[in-house]
DNA sequence: TTGTATGCGTTATCAT
DNA sequence: ATGATAACGCATACAA
């Protein structure tokens, strides 16, 4: 491995000044700092980060606290998109990330301890049970976080506009004549009570009258349990001509459940969709639903985590909220009356 | 943050004493042993791993390759799944993981260098262009690499059996009374080659004979070429009876442009696709497919990986081979004869 | 502008 | 069984 040592035994300065010369310092005149520059290219080196973090107590590294237990984080299309995204912009302002978790080999560790262990400048948290007593320790700890569709406290939040992309979904159900409207909603979260409130929200501004028993729990990325509602649904005596779903994954437990039924999208009922993922807009017909912007969720969470990390002093935290868009498709019957 | 220091000033014991307590080393007297420990975790310490690094050389961290490109790295279920298993093997046997990437911040570096700079002890790699002069750098270096479904050199390599997959498929689409079996393939990889191979190699031997535009060209993970390929096919004098796709995904591409032209899955064509994703099995009808064991797949690289890592000296690498498993759905209709 | 010296937290070597 | 000391690679305060 080439140090700096080396690099100051070949070009006979000092390792001071090399290091400085590397860094760009402009205590050191320009023909020694490219000179240096140029050797050390040449004979291959590159910065050790775990020294260099030993002496500035900086990692260039965030760590990134998904959901552990059920391995659903990364199989989720909406959250590997924003981790995705996350990556990219992190990468793009210098920083690596680092998953963390409990129990790294015998150690077992809890977040806060395993983000100590790795020197994390900051940690992203998305996706997790937020009244884990390991995630809130980790909150309130001294290292800089950032939630992901999860207001904690005074914690910086990112969080997807999920009040607006109901009050979308139904106003444009309605706007297609849609009265009957039903909601599939998934496990409790602070994001599914917005989402119900929104939809209640929503109806009542458009004096539709919402029966307890057009709003259907299920989980979230489950085809299972949204098929169940799905059938419960049709088989009212009154059913709705529209159903809305928790996202676009578990729709295609309706779609099952509909085509079981001998009913056609969108003929005989209409749907909507949530999340706007790849699969919504190949399938036929082509789903209603509401994009969630991964993307900016992704970057500015990173781009926020990072300015956390910076200004460590002078940070206020504060909540952002990203809008998403209407994806139209051929999901919802235009309804004449 | 607790260091050892702390820990040797409260206990009185040298920090070397300490260090070495900490590490259960047979040198230091079980008393004291278990007095350190316990002073060190009621005092919070946890060690430091720069510190550590710096001194053992080791990391306990690995470097992931995926591709960076596209990033349909992480939206690939297979790829993401086959990542989430070599994350929990890996964190299990103590270590983590890091992405590895070119471009940190300003810095333009090789993958080799990324890996340098985070100190990985080994890299996987997987998913990329094994044609790009910075991937055989990598695999080249000093540091240990496994890769994942593709045989480079005598690096170790774990691999999904691909050629009994499409073998299989083949031999239960033969059961089922099909001879006119059409197979869409992804673009030009190993992987590819191997399953066009084996799918030849299949009809062979069940004495079907394949004519060439029944081989048709589309993209992994496309749904859309997948599309095109399939209207090719079916508009064919004599089309297939069972069409076979490159992956789950694809399928839906197929499954639209099937339903565009009135046909119906299985009783008017009958469809197998790959991979045996979620989404493969709450399709209705319930794809047959094939199950790439990515859960094998991604603790067999780490559990390789860590190895090679572990006895850089004596490791000897090595191929393995992961087979799937048969999903029987109700995509591919029982012809009578 | 350049060099010397020191320390970050840990482990390893060598004494005691 | 325990302790003193040096060293890992780098950055910085301070000296020159």
């Amino acid at each position: 491995m080439v140090t700096i040592k080396d690099i100051s035994k070949k070009s006979g300065y000092s390792t001071s000044t090399v290091s400085k010369a590397l860094n760009s310092s402009s205590e050191i005149g320009e023909e020694t700092t490219s000179l240096i520059q140029k050797m050390a290219s040449e004979m291959g080196y590159f910065p050790n980060a775990a020294a260099r973090l030993l002496k500035t107590n900086k990692s260039n590294n965030l760590g990134v606290l998904f959901v552990d237990e059920m391995q659903s984080g990364l199989a989720h299309e909406y959250f590997s998109s924003v981790l995705n995204s996350f990556k990219v912009e992190a990468e793009r302002l210098g920083y690596d990330i680092t998953f963390i978790s409990h129990n790294i080999g015998n150690l077992n560790m809890t977040y806060y301890e395993h983000c100590k262990y790795r020197n994390c400048d900051g940690v992203v948290i998305a996706c997790v049970d937020f009244n884990d007593t390991r995630v809130i320790e980790l909150i309130q700890s001294e290292i800089p976080t950032i939630t992901i569709d999860h207001i904690f406290n005074d914690s910086t939040s990112i969080l997807s506009d999920n009040l607006k992309g109901v009050k979308d979904l139904v106003n444009h159900i309605y706007d297609y004549g849609h009265r009957k409207i039903a909601f599939i909603h998934g496990e409790n979260t602070s994001v599914t009570q917005r989402r119900i409130a929104g939809f209640h929200k929503a109806c009542n501004k458009l004096n539709i009258t919402v029966p307890d028993y057009y709003i259907k729990p299920a989980r979230y990325h489950d085809p299972k349990s949204s098929g169940l509602a799905t059938k419960e649904l049709l088989e009212l005596k009154d059913p709705p001509t529209c159903i809305m779903y928790p996202d676009d994954f578990s729709f295609i437990g309706g779609m099952n459940e509909i085509e079981n039924h001998g009913l056609s999208i969108p003929n005989d009922i209409s749907v909507a969709g949530y999340d706007g993922i790849y699969l919504s807009q190949v399938l036929r017909p082509k789903l209603s639903t509401y994009k969630q912007n991964t993307e900016a969720l992704g970057k500015y969470a990173a781009a926020n985590l990072i300015d956390a990390v910076t200004n460590k002093k002078t940070y206020i935290p504060k909540q952002i909220w990203v809008e998403g868009e209407l994806l139209v498709g051929n999901s919802i019957k235009k309804i004449e009356f």
